[in-house]
DNA sequence: CAAGCGTGGGG
DNA sequence: TCCCCAAGCTT
């Protein structure tokens, strides 16, 4: 033949099958067509499991019950509510896209996967996603979930990063899609990778799939799907200011791209890139002087114990030096500065290893009456 | 188009 | 402790 038939409707009629018995059907965002409680979701669960978005999902909408109320909210609000989550250009995205459905589509999400795919942070498969549940419209998605119960289902030996390979996913996914039953078919899709054809020890005596996935069949589940190659991570220090000052401490907006994007965190004193190993740098007393000057005169220092944060593609030694003020400056023309209340701090749009280290030093603070900001 | 982008949990 | 990676998108 010219090219791959990947048609089989006995895969989806199984696999809705199994869904309408087994799947799940009482998340937060299911049992309804609101395109922004689907939408926003969908958005939450870019890489981020069930579990670590349901607390988020509900405050969320409860601080922006409606598109029109998150358009119309601040961005740091936003960031805010995002706070420990992670993948923070979500949120901006989130924000943006909220504006342009108002602007564009008077707050009503398009039902077109395509046009959906045009709008901030969706991509093809969070577009089919929010279309086959929103409206019941007929597209594929493609995620880790779908990745994986393919990769075992269908053999497919090839790492699923891989562009080839991933490309040949899509084309399976669109021929497998079913005639009708878009919505069980697509959520059993997510349920089975998540409840049944998980990572490790999948159960696939309960697995509809058993008597044609080849990785059961040949016993090559673990094998499968092909591991991403790993690579060293690389290892990188920073020393951040912990300036407090009469019951508030400084922060410092962070640039839109690059790490914590957006965010609030503390200062980084610069220049302070280290070789590996060398955990405990000497304070570099000039750099810090300049650093210091935009916001006061110095009346103490203390290096606290480094914390190690590790990313998904390097490890961040984090060494806080805790400052004391005799005299503060006055914060002109400078808009990235601000001082917060160390009260409203675990409601503020901070990385969460930043708003750890801080609620955790405040706490010993409260604790302790030898030494009070 | 490969790399950048968070955090938390399971094994 | 360490490894792996989860309802991916953007540049």
């Amino acid at each position: 033949m010219l090219h791959e038939d990947f048609a089989d409707p006995s895969f989806s009629a199984a696999l809705i099958g199994w869904q309408k018995e087994h799947g799940r059907h009482t998340l937060p965002w299911q049992n309804t067509r609101d395109a922004y409680l689907i939408w926003l979701s969908e958005i939450m669960l870019q890489q981020t499991q069930v579990s670590a978005v349901l607390g988020y999902y509900a405050r969320f909408l409860e601080r922006f019950p409606t598109l029109r109320e998150l358009a119309a909210a601040p961005v740091e609000d936003v960031m805010a509510q995002w706070s420990g989550l992670g993948y923070y250009t979500r949120a901006r995205n989130l924000h943006r896209c909220a504006q342009q459905v108002v602007a564009q589509y008077d707050g009503v999400f398009p039902s077109d996967p395509a046009l959906l795919a045009e709008l901030p942070g969706i991509g093809r498969s969070t577009a089919a996603a929010i279309s086959a549940f929103s409206s019941g419209t007929r597209a594929a998605i493609m995620d880790g979930n779908v990745k994986r119960v393919f990769a075992r289902v269908f053999g497919i030996d090839t790492f699923p990063g891989e562009k080839k390979t991933e490309q040949a996913m899509w084309r399976r996914a669109e021929a497998l899609l079913p005639a009708s039953g878009i919505e069980s078919y697509t959520q059993g899709l997510m349920d089975m990778g998540a409840t049944l054809c998980t990572r490790s020890s999948p159960d696939c005596a309960r697995c509809p799939m058993q008597q044609r996935c080849v990785a059961h069949l040949t016993q090559r589940t673990k094998e499968l799907p092909v591991r991403k190659p790993k690579k060293a991570v690389p290892e990188k220090h920073a020393t951040l200011l912990l300036i407090v000052d009469r019951g508030e401490v400084l922060l410092e907006q962070r640039a839109a791209s690059g790490i914590w994007g957006g965010l609030l965190s503390l200062p980084e004193l610069d220049g302070h890139t280290l070789a590996e190993d060398e955990e405990q740098p000497e304070i570099d007393q000039d750099a810090l002087a300049r650093a210091m000057q935009p916001f006061g005169e110095m009346e103490s220092q203390e290096r606290l114990m480094t914390v190690t944060h590790v990313f998904t593609h390097y490890k961040l030694h984090i060494a806080p030096l805790l400052i004391t003020l005799a005299r503060r400056e006055a914060l002109a023309g400078e808009a990235r500065y601000q001082w917060l209340a160390t009260n409203r701090v675990a409601d503020a749009a901070l990385p969460a290893p930043v708003k750890k280290l801080l609620l955790e030093l405040l706490g010993d603070q409260a604790n302790s009456q030898a030494r009070m900001f």
